[in-house]
DNA sequence: AAAGGGGATGACAACGATGTCAACCCAATA
DNA sequence: TATTGGGTTGACATCGTTGTCATCCCCTTT
């Protein structure tokens, strides 16, 4: 059996409150009595019972990391988080999300109704649930989204700037001299695949490139959409020389069809991507790639649920943090074309 | 202020306790009784507090799963965790150990002594550490360990069968023809590379092919491990023409070596790898590895911690499940020596 | 010397559930 | 009719904390 703070007090010949004065450092004690109440605290290896204290104060010390799944670019969060959480009082947990799977539903309300966290910190592609949202919504908890697919003025996210990094990607290609250039597209309705290829887009009207239709290719952002579409992309008539990943895992999928269709990257072709998953460095050649800024995107997500849950109002509940270019060996000059 | 207990009760005009009956699907209730009760919970939409019922049962509803980084091997067990979890009433809380920093240290003890959690996962490579492995053992939690690194006789634990499956592929290796077969060797205190390099020994001497301790590389498992392993295993007089990587972190790391150097995989030298982590079909040409079936070792390790939670005496405390080969494209003949 | 003020302290009531046990009701039985 | 027995039911204590507030004591001030 555990010490609880009767055991302390009575060893300590005091009230229990004294002693959970001297537990969460509160002031009105007496130096004699700290010191006395310390040494029969370490006596009996007292440490105070969470669930009390949980119940007491109306407060579950716990925040929530939504997932749809534990795939790469979550466990960056993850890691992240953790990191994070090391800083305040709060435990993680973690909850898987399916949208459309009713008891995964179920447990979430249930987690939100009875109390069990405070606040959450929703993962990709968790959030474009409308279910979801009326939930959280409705339950009035205090949640932030990291790099959302989509987003509304309404709810406190924290992303990456898709445009601008998409656009310097494309700009860099254009410097490097390719025109045409494909690029693999993720969801249509999705807020992030629609300003990614606005910022492609952008780039190429910027350099009087002519926006081409038809070298937009459906790709869902993973490996296999990735893959595919590069087949089609390099089945085609006047094939790209530059093949732009919406997604690292998306380039990742092309470098792998042009590996197999014997075409060398990037000699014949460049490949890049977006987001700066950990492996794309462990391709070869190495993934150029848009370095979504995952950590500093966390920690500001973090510091903002923290601020609401503290009852504060954030500096601002929308936060855009810059992307940045990171060029490894999978971009390079096209060929000379012969004419 | 959500509604409580009392709260119900009063609706259903009558004690708390019948309402917690029906809660908990105890029997003793009239069905009439029952109706009412459950109309008034859904009315108020009630849902019972958890901190209180942590408190009056002693028990956390949490088990831990304890990380040291949040990885690709990590966040496999995890999603799987998640999975399983669904099935039992337990949340799942992540925790990160580092061994060498205190603050992580604490905050695990206090995890533990505070009764945050009721059981731990402990995910390698945490459990080579000793002041855990003590922490544990006298705050007597119960736990149970995923793939250890190190493993004793004591202590609960669920991993692959290393031998056997560094045996197989070392097997598959010589079959295709190889004899100069490089192993990337891990840490050598752990157990669990001393169990891979074994089967790779014993798969060498089955066939009597000669052991050659050059040929077994320090890697540390991990991709830079495996590139410069590579690299000198490529400067020998007599370069392997199959390198066995002990991880498929260090497999990886193999491939890229390989291809800065212009050595075509497998034609020229075969690679394969042992985890079988995601990324390691997403490689050019997909890496040959054996599988650790992380699922069913997490299944399993569940099913014990479950056990061992509730009381019952689990059928085993040490689980070693089968490795399987997946046989990709990274494997082959080797070249044809000229003499 | 009396009044006032502030720090130290503890008694007691929460918090919201579950466990214990006695009381009650009603039907079946002797 | 009295007794037994089983299913219903609720009063009350309990879990281990924290919050409220009254009390006490001692020191300063007038």
């Amino acid at each position: 059996m555990p010490a609880t703070i009767k055991d302390v007090a009575k060893l300590a010949d005091c009230s229990i409150k004294t002693v959970s004065r001297v537990v969460n450092q509160e002031p009105h004690v007496a130096e004699a009595t700290r010191e006395k109440v310390q040494s029969a605290i370490e006596t009996l290896g007292y440490a105070p019972n969470f669930s009390a204290r949980r119940l007491v104060q109306r407060k579950a010390y716990m925040i929530c990391v939504l997932l749809h799944e534990a795939g790469f670019y979550q466990s960056a969060v993850l890691s992240k988080v953790l990191d994070v959480g090391y800083q305040h009082d709060y435990d993680i947990l973690i909850q898987t999300y399916f949208p459309s799977h009713n008891r995964s539903k179920e447990k979430l309300a249930a987690l939100i109704r009875e109390k069990r966290v405070d606040g959450l910190v929703i993962t990709p592609p968790c959030d474009v649930d409308r279910y979801l949202t009326e939930l959280l919504v409705k339950s009035q908890v205090p949640y932030v989204q990291i790099t959302p697919l989509n987003r509304t003025a309404e709810v406190p996210y924290v992303t990456g700037d898709d445009y601008q990094g998409a656009y310097l990607m494309a700009e860099r290609l254009i410097m490097l001299g390719h025109w045409r250039i494909a690029f693999l597209n993720g969801p249509r309705n999705h807020r992030m695949s629609i300003d990614r290829l606005y910022g492609y887009k952008a780039a190429l009207e910027m350099y009087r490139i002519p926006f081409r239709e038809r070298l937009v290719m459906e790709s869902l952002y993973n490996f296999d959409g990735g893959y595919n579409a590069t087949r089609m992309a390099m089945a085609m008539d006047e094939p790209p020389t530059a093949i732009f990943g919406g997604s690292d895992s998306a380039a990742i999928g092309a470098l792998y069809a042009l590996r197999e269709l014997g075409v060398s990257v990037p000699k014949q072709v460049s490949v890049c991507g977006f987001d700066n998953l950990p492996q794309s460095q462990q391709t070869w050649p190495g993934l150029s790639t848009v370095d979504h800024p995952v950590e500093a995107i966390v920690d500001k997500a973090i510091e903002i649920l923290m601020a609401i849950l503290a009852g504060h109002e954030p500096d601002s509940r929308q936060v855009v943090l810059p992307c940045r270019l990171v060029m490894r060996g999978s971009t390079g000059a096209p060929p000379v074309e012969m004419t």
